[in-house]
DNA sequence: TTATTAAATAATAATCTTTATAATCAGTTT
DNA sequence: AAACTGATTATAAAGATTATTATTTAATAA
């Protein structure tokens, strides 16, 4: 299942022209692989082991270059550093404002909205996102929020 | 109008046992007097002529304070520096990839969205963020789209 | 009004993320 | 094999934000 995913992934890759090296073969597995929405660093670290020689810009360099062609979407919080997440299927994300954990949610995707957008802005719309904050279970029990 | 936001704004100030200094004041007015969005530096440099002196961090904190009292609240999309946009009323945002502008959309908020979220995920929801993106009107006209 | 004190500011350094640059390398084509 | 194209590495640079510290100031009460 997810061998079919990184399949279909690095069809489109090859349908786009993009070479796959070893180096991009792995971000983008390891992006299909995980459920965690890494940091461009955390992506650095975990390949780190296979490729002892990566630089930093090359994980850059391949993000980008996966976004541009559609298959990764980077994702803009409050905090630091950007996170980055396959686009297999659309989903929004509900995030902890205590420990910043990250969950997907899957919802109805918000077409009258969009509509309504393009409607009142004069705008032709072509995504949204929709990210939903508060507290997560584990953090709830332990009573331990910031701020 | 304006004043009384300002007012009411100094007033929560207040009660949360802020320091109301001239230069909190001053971000403070900009943040309610702009529809822009702007970035820290932004307001910085607004603020320049008034207050000649002012360093960058007192932007930077006096953001972060309001921020902490729900004052402000702040925005990060794909690009670099973050956008600071004061919570008057609730209200969604349309940005143009092309030309970056930002522009407020108000819809009924999705209440039912977060209590869906709240069961399956077991969070407590406490806000949300909805973005629509797209090309503006200008943009479409002039047929000048990045990426 | 003045004194007091905790908080805020200014100036600066430091950090952290991301991008840019240039040299090298690998795969492909001629 | 030589040349070409794009990718990678190493490194520098840029840009945004945070941390630090000495100084100043707003709010409060004497």
């Amino acid at each position: 299942m997810s061998e079919k995913r990184l399949r279909d992934a690095i069809d489109t890759l090859k349908e786009s022209g993009v070479r796959i090296t070893p180096q991009r073969h792995a971000v983008l597995e390891y992006l299909l692989s995980s459920m965690s929405h890494p940091t461009a660093d955390e992506i650095y670290k975990a390949l780190e082991g296979k490729f002892p020689n990566m630089s930093v810009a090359t994980v850059y360099n391949n993000l980008r270059v996966l976004k541009e062609i559609g298959l990764v979407r980077e994702l803009t919080y409050g905090d630091s550093s950007s996170r980055f997440d396959c686009t297999t299927s659309e989903h929004y994300h509900i995030i902890c404002n205590s420990c910043g954990k990250i969950v997907d949610f899957h919802y109805p995707s918000l077409d009258e909205v969009e509509s309504l957008a393009e409607q009142v802005a004069g705008f032709d719309i072509s995504y949204h996102r929709l990210e939903l904050y508060g507290t997560c279970e584990e953090c709830k029990a332990v009573g331990t929020e910031k701020h």
